[in-house]
DNA sequence: GTCTATAGGAAGATAGAC
DNA sequence: GTCTATCTTCCTATAGAC
């Protein structure tokens, strides 16, 4: 057939496990079921991986990376620090709820990640890297909504990475939109309760 | 061998099932693993329970009633509400702290049941009950301070619930205690700011 | 590199003697 | 009810032709 790179090919194969894990879950996620998925014949798995482990290594680095995409929401200058703050949450959270298929993926994969010896630091790696996305983020919006934040910035990051990440958790068990976005607001009322206009 | 009853027979490979569970992770859970942990034949399984999903059940149904119990601290009467809050929130965490392998086999059992039709359910209504617990726990603490809280229990409990879940979620991840604890008592502070001195 | 065919084993479940 | 032996299916991985 066509001939094509390695790299290619696997990252074709990363793909379409992406794809099966996310609509079957990462139990279902057979060799068989992603080459399937791929369109490739069974043996193209081996000489593009040594072993399953290490494609699973290259989709928990992808999806993991993915997830980073902070989505910073365009407002005018002169909003309000509440405001800015909600809607920055909001924008998270839409973001969440378009995509909660892969949203779930990634808890799986980190419990997955967690009782494999070779990839429990990835695990780790990567929540250091959220925590460090989340600082940005509260920087961010304290910048655009010119005030400063009273308390220290990674207290704030690990509170917010955990209440969100909670949240998620019990939105895609429950998929209880009201629920959720009253928590998502009760938590925005915190955070602008934390910020004090800058002097200048 | 000695003769029991179907039941004492369910019992044993329910609880051999959860040490398994917990020491190998739900997917090294196997039939074969499982009865080899509660010292029976391969063959038991299957007068014991119609399918693995049915054990499966079984098994989730325990191990979400077990982790309901809420651990009360008694303190002095006349302690002000920021200390009761604080003792109360520890005490939580020290139960996940004394027993972390069972609480990461609940969220890998969450997301096992969410696949899987016949089990969403279970999840779903086990954090129903959660949330249930959280309002009943939040007002026994309110009780014992003597404060009634500013903000409505339910919202509380939704915002408490799902950011100690976040918490215990990425203490799994990177066991750091200091962090952890510094989030905790974040959030008591945020909570113990939430409440009201009695007027009687 | 690319594919077909198959090895080799482990999974859930059952048959049938006792 | 209890156990041994076995069936069937599906898994990961490899061998070897092209």
């Amino acid at each position: 057939m066509a001939r094509q790179s390695a790299d290619e090919r696997r990252e074709q194969l990363v793909e379409a496990a992406l794809r099966v894990m996310i609509r079957d879950g990462v139990a279902r996620a057979t060799t068989r079921a992603i080459v399937g998925e791929a369109g490739l014949p069974l043996g193209a798995f081996h000489y593009c991986f040594r072993s399953k482990q290490e494609l699973l290594h290259g989709v928990i680095e992808r999806i993991l990376l993915g997830s980073l995409a902070s989505p910073l929401v365009p407002l005018a200058p002169g909003t309000p620090a509440p405001e800015v703050v909600r809607a920055t949450l909001h924008a998270y959270w839409d973001h969440i709820r378009a995509h909660p298929d892969e949203h779930q993926l990634t808890y799986e994969l980190t419990q997955y990640a967690l009782r494999e010896p070779g990839l429990a630091d990835v695990a780790r790696r990567q929540y250091e890297r959220y925590l460090d996305a989340n600082v940005d983020h509260l920087e961010a919006v304290a910048r655009q909504a010119g005030v400063a934040w009273t308390t220290d910035v990674t207290v704030l990051a690990r509170f917010g990475l955990n209440f969100l990440d909670g949240l998620t958790l019990n939105w895609l068990i429950d998929r209880d939109d009201d629920r959720a976005l009253v928590a998502l607001d009760a938590y925005a009322a915190h955070l602008a309760a934390l910020t004090a206009p800058l002097a200048d």
